[in-house]
DNA sequence: ATGAAAGCGCTAACAG
DNA sequence: CTGTTAGCGCTTTCAT
C-alpha cells in the first residue's frame, strides 16, 4: 500500500559485490584510486554500484586507516567577519585536499580545552584553532598523541603547536609610525582580549614605536574583540576632556564599530577630527562609509600556509612546530589623517605607506 | 636518548580493560551513560582510562550504531553575517544536543549537489542547508535513504525536505505598506539570487502590496546577495534621471552596502533623500552609521526550530516534511522615512510598525 | 588481477 | 552486574 520503505539500509560493498559477481575486496579496489583492477571488472562494479546507490562508507574506512579524514576547526562564538572569512577559506581549501571540516565554536572566555576534548573524540587528523588560545597542557597532550595543531591568527609560547599569523608587531609599529608622521597628538589603543597573543603583540609594537618617538601617555581600553565592547571603549575615550586624536583598534571589526560611534554619536569627522586605524583589511574596510586605513592580513596567503602546515605535519614532512608570519602592508584609506610624505601606490593600485621607504 | 615516542597509538578499550582487570565490554559500559556497571568497577575503569589517556573512539561506535553523530551543514561561500551567525548558532545548538557539525561551503552558482554528494560519504545523520538551494533529485535521494534534510532560510517545493524561514512574503508586504505609508514615490527592489526562493518570496510580497496600493512601475536589480552586487545595483538605480526614493534590498547585508554607497558616492541623506530597507536584522543593522530599518528574522528562534526539526526527524517523531515560518517584525530605525502614524514601541523597547495596527 | 581471511575498536545481544 | 561472542563495512595482507 505504501511506497518503498524509506529506511532501508544503504548498500554495502558486499551488496555491490554480489550484484556484480565479484568479491567484496574487488569492490573496495574499484573505489581505491591506485588499486589494481582490470578496466572490465571495474566497469561492472561501478555499474552495479550506481544501480544500488552505493557510496563507500568513510566511517568504516576510518576505523581501519585510523584517519577520519577530518580536520577539527574551532572558531570563536562571537561575530567577526575575519574569523568567518578564514573559516570559509579553510573549509574550501581542506575540501580540495580531501578533508572534511568538523567545526566547533569556542567560548573566548571559558577557554578551549573542554571543546577540544570533544573534538578529539571524533578522531580528527589535525586541529586548527582560529583566534583561539590553547592551554600548554592541551598542546602537550596533542603532541603526545601525534596530532598536528595549527593556531590561526594566534600563538602559543609552547613549541607543541604551530601558528600562522600576520605581522602583528611589525604591522602595529608601522601603524604607530604612520600616525606619528600624520602629526597626531594623543594616542589610544583599543585592545582585543587580554588573553590574545595577537592583541598583545599589536599593543607592544604600537607602544614601542610611539615610545621611541617620544610619546609618553597612551590611553588604553579593552574592546574584547566585540562591536559592543569597542563602542563602549570609544565612548569612554572620546568623552574625556582631552580625547585622543588617533585610535588604533586591535582589529578591523572593532575599528568599524569605532568609526560608527565616533561619527554618529560624537559628530566627529573621522579622518580629520579623529583618526581610526584597524588591523586585518576585511572586505568591509573598503566600504565607502568606512574607508578604513588598516594593516592587512592576507587571508588567502594565511590559509594557504595553515593548510600547508597541517598537511606537512600529516605527511611527516614537518616535524618541528613552525611559526609562520604572513606579510601584510599598511593600506592607506581615509579614516586616518595622512602624513605629507611616504605614501606609495602599489602594483595593484592600493595606496600604502612602506615603513622604511 | 629521546622522549616518549610521539606516535604511539591511542589507548583502546581493550588496553583499559587489561589495566583495570575487567572485560572490554565493561569498559564500554563504563563510558555509556545508561549502562549497568557497579560504581566500584566503573571507578577502577575510569582511573585506568585516565592513566592511559583513553578516549572512546567515536568512529568505531559510529560503525556499529550506523549514526556518525554528525550533522552536515553547508553555508554559501560568500560573506554574509547572517549566514555566519546562523552557522555559529547551529553549531553551538547541535553541540549541546551531542552532535558535531561537518561544515561545507556551497558555491551559490554551481549548485549544491556535488558538495552534498561529498557530505553523504561521511554518513552524516542529517543535513542542514543554510541559504542553499536543493535539487529535487537530491532531495528525493535523501528521502529514500531516510536522511533528514532541513533547509534554513530557503525552501523547496518538494515535500522531501523541511524548511525553516522567516516571514518572507508577509515581511515584504509589511515593508511595502510601511514605505507607501511613508509617502514614497518611486520604488525599487534589489533581489538576491534569482535561484533563491527567499529572494523571490520577498519580491512577490513587495510587488503585490505595492500593486494593491496602485503603484505601477517598480525598478528591479539583482545584487546576488553580495556587497559588490548591491553596490552596483544601487549605483545603477541612483544614476537614473528619476531615481527611486525607496529601495528594498532582499537582505541586510546588501542594504548596508547600499547605504554606504548612497551616502558616500551620491551624497544622499539616507532616511530623507532616499529610504533603504533590509531584511534580517543582523547585529550591524543597529550600528549608528547604518541605523537600518529592517524586517527581523529571529535567529535564535529559527535555529531552535531547525534543530528541533532535525532531532524530531531523527527520532521519527516527525514523519512528514514541515515548512516552519518564524515570526518577525518590522524594526523601524532611521534609514527610511517614517509614516506619520502606526508606529508602536514593543515590550523590549524596539520601535515597530505593526502592519494591521 | 582477483579472492579469502583477518581484523580496525567498539556495541549489542546473550548467558551466567 | 559482568563476561563472551558476534559482527558494523571496510582495507589489507596473503595466496592464487
Amino acid at each position: 500500500m505504501s511506497d518503498a520503505p524509506p529506511d532501508r539500509r544503504p548498500a554495502t560493498a558486499h551488496d555491490v559485490a554480489k550484484a556484480a559477481g565479484v568479491s567484496q575486496s574487488a569492490v573496495s579496489r574499484a573505489f581505491t584510486p591506485g588499486a589494481s583492477v582490470s578496466p572490465a571488472t571495474r566497469e561492472r562494479i561501478v555499474a552495479a554500484a550506481r544501480a544500488l546507490g552505493y557510496r563507500p562508507n568513510l566511517v568504516a574506512r576510518s576505523l581501519i586507516t585510523g584517519r577520519a579524514n577530518l580536520i577539527g576547526v574551532t572558531v570563536p562564538a562571537n561575530a567577526n567577519p575575519f574569523y568567518h572569512a578564514a573559516l570559509n577559506a579553510l573549509t574550501a581549501a581542506f575540501a580540495r585536499a580531501g578533508y572534511g571540516v568538523l567545526m566547533f565554536t569556542s567560548d573566548p572566555l571559558r577557554g578551549s580545552d573542554p571543546v577540544l576534548e570533544e573534538v578529539l573524540r571524533y578522531r580528527v587528523d589535525a586541529l586548527v584553532l582560529i583566534s583561539t588560545s590553547l592551554s600548554s597542557h592541551f598542546a602537550d597532550e596533542c603532541m603526545n598523541i601525534g596530532l598536528p595543531v595549527v593556531m590561526f591568527n594566534r600563538k602559543t609560547d609552547s613549541d607543541a603547536a604551530s601558528s600562522v599569523t600576520g605581522q602583528n608587531r611589525e604591522g602595529a609599529r608601522t601603524i604607530a609610525a604612520f600616525l606619528h608622521a600624520g602629526r597626531h597628538k594623543r594616542y589610544a589603543y583599543v585592545a582585543g582580549l587580554e588573553s590574545s597573543s595577537t592583541s598583545r603583540d599589536r599593543e607592544e609594537g604600537f607602544f614601542e614605536t610611539l615610545r621611541e618617538k617620544g610619546v609618553k601617555a597612551i590611553e588604553r581600553r579593552v574592546g574584547q574583540y566585540t562591536a559592543a565592547g569597542a563602542e563602549e571603549a570609544v565612548v569612554s575615550l572620546l568623552s574625556a576632556s582631552k580625547p585622543p586624536d588617533a585610535i588604533f583598534c586591535a582589529n578591523d571589526h572593532m575599528a568599524l564599530a569605532a568609526i560608527s560611534v565616533a561619527r554618529v554619536r560624537f559628530g566627529l569627522n573621522v579622518g580629520e577630527d579623529v583618526s581610526i586605524v584597524g588591523f586585518d583589511d576585511i572586505d568591509m574596510a573598503r566600504w565607502p562609509v568606512f574607508d578604513l586605513t588598516t594593516f592587512s592580513q592576507p587571508l588567502d596567503d594565511m590559509v594557504r600556509r595553515a593548510v600547508a602546515a597541517v598537511l606537512d605535519q600529516l605527511n611527516g614532512t614537518l616535524d618541528t612546530a613552525l611559526h609562520d608570519e604572513a606579510p601584510g602592508r599598511l593600506i592607506v584609506r581615509g579614516s586616518a589623517r595622512k602624513p605629507r610624505t611616504g605614501l606609495a601606490t602599489a602594483d595593484d593600485g592600493a595606496l600604502t605607506w612602506p615603513m622604511r621607504g
